[in-house]
Parts: structure tokens; sequence; C-alpha cells
DNA sequence: TGACTCATGTCAGTATTCTGACATACGCTT
DNA sequence: AAGCGTATGTCAGAATACTGACATGAGTCA
């Protein structure tokens, strides 16, 4: 196991944890989201929607990490079977407001019920105190990540 | 950039801080291994046959979090480019252990430099106290998301 | 031994996401 | 008013990862 010299020791890496962890969560919503008929993607434009309507496809794909280009497809998709809608054209700029229809909303209520419950499961054994902490110290990476990219352009 | 208008869970969901570090640190990496000609995904084949000389496809894909068949994909391409050798067949059973070739040593010495510098500027502003403990909390969730994936096989 | 299960390596086809490119629209500066 | 930089929506093609399928080898159990 123990290797010579250089490299990053994986066993104690936080990013490989990191990404593992991502990994796990991934795989557990994409099971229970399957039985619906729907991705990770999928639901994740859906929520966003829910919870903040009116968002534009550029801003609905960097609230869903992703390209413009694949949201853009993605909510193609989701106006053809009658779960989003947007306008025809901009009221102002080239901005299209998205939105859900109440086949979206029904669709999405189903969903979000599987996804809260991985979410629980993924806490569970960790008290409210160490969720805080471990929010803090991921929004902590997050803004410590982005610090250079932001300089960088 | 901050939300307008309803109640909203995905601020305080750390389901979605999780994806947002991860994305985040992704992105870090790709930035720092494009100079270099190399993807995430390459980097972590070669930095895993570093540190665990002989892994199998199948084990460096789920070290990778890849299928098999993309990691074969990529193993391919990585031994027609000299950076890895597998043997023709298998002394014993299937399993091709793979090995890393003095040239994919020494690409891998150079990104390997470049994602440690990108893991230290994620970690700045954390104490090492704060780093233990996220450690924990991450092992924690994997743990928890993974439980229930068992028993479902 | 033979049947069964499981894991592996690999080929093929599909799906998903990305990069590149373009036209347009807004805001700012001159 | 005109130019410039930035952001958006969208089309098209390329890259990447996935699912499905098959043959093979090891281990287990009767």
């Amino acid at each position: 196991m123990s290797q010579k010299g250089a490299g990053i020791d994986l066993d104690k890496s936080l990013g490989y944890l990191l990404k593992e962890a991502s990994s796990a969560l991934r795989t557990a919503m994409e099971e229970v989201l399957r039985p619906l008929g729907m991705s990770v993607t999928h639901y994740s434009c859906l929520e966003l929607l829910a919870q903040r309507p009116g968002l534009s496809n550029s801003e609905l794909a960097r609230g869903a990490f992703v390209t413009r280009q694949t949201m853009n497809t993605l909510l193609q998709t989701l106006e053809r079977e009658g779960y989003v809608t947007r306008p025809a054209e901009a009221a102002v700029g080239k901005v299209l407001p998205a939105r859900l229809t109440p086949s979206g909303r029904r669709s999405l209520e189903k969903a979000t019920v599987a996804v809260r419950s991985v979410e629980v499961r993924m806490l569970a054994g960790m008290t409210e105190a160490e969720q805080a902490h471990a929010f803090r110290s991921l929004q902590s990476m997050i803004s410590s990540l982005r610090e250079r990219d932001e300089d960088a352009s």
C-alpha cells in the first residue's frame, strides 16, 4: 500500500474523498430517480425551476453545473414533454424565462420526496452540529477554489 | 446572484453543496491539467497506478469512479501512447495487472504537482482540525449512502 | 464432475455532455 | 451615435461515458 515517495496519498486526500462522496450521492440519486424515469440533471432542472421560477436557460445551467448548451437541449426535451414552458420570444433581450407547468410540478413532487430521502440517509449518523460544520467546510473549499479562477479570467 | 423569492432548500442542502464543491474541484483540476494535455480521468488512472501498481482494469475503474468499459478504453489509449503496460495475457484468470512505464511516471510527476497545488488551495483557510473533521464527515456520508445500496443488491 | 454464480476483459451501439461557432441584445465608454 | 465587451439562445459536430452483450476463467456446492 505505501509507495515510494511522491504522489498524493489517495487514502488521505480530501479531494479524493470529496469525489467519492459526490459519486456515491449521485449513484444513490440515480437509483431512486430511475423508477420515476428521471435523470439527475433532469431533476436538478425541475427543482431549480420550482424554487426560482423564471430562471433562464443560462442560469439553470449554472445552477445544475452543466454548460448552457446541455441545459438548452434538456429544456427543449422538457418543453416538448410538457413539463416546462418558455415564451416564444423574449420580452426584453434574449432571455427566455422558464416555468414549470402543473404537469412538471406534479412530476417533481415524487422526485423531491425520493431525493430528500437520500439526503436524509446521507446525513444519518451526523449531529446537527456536525452537519453545520461540514456545511461551512464545504463552503470554505468552494470559495477557496473559485478565488483563483476569477483572477485568471 | 442570490435568490430573490421563494423559500429555498438548495441553499441549505448539504447534497447540493457537495455537488457544488465537487464541481468546483473538478473545474480547478481541469484547468491545471489542460496545459499538460491530461484529463481528470486520465490523471486519476495514472495516480492510482503509481500508488497501487498492478491494479487491474476493473479495479482502476472503481477507483476512478467510472465503468470498467470506460477505463478499458482509456487504458488502451494510455497503452498505445506508452504510459502504461499490461501483459499480453493473464498469468492467472483474466486479470491483466497494469503498470506505469517510466514515461508514464514522468508524465504523472508534473500532473501530481499541479493537482496538489489545487488541493492546497482548496484547503487554504482551514485548520488541521477542521480538515480532519471534514474528512470524517465525508466518510460518514459515504458509508451511510452505501449501506442501503448493498442491501438492495 | 457438472451446474451455478460471480467477476473480468472487451466489442458494439447509444446517450450524454462538451467545445466551437454564430447572430443577437444589452450596457458602458468614448 | 458608434464601438466595444459581455451575456444569451441555439445549431452542429466531437468527445466522453454509459448500457448491453458476449466469452472466459475462478470459486462454490451438490
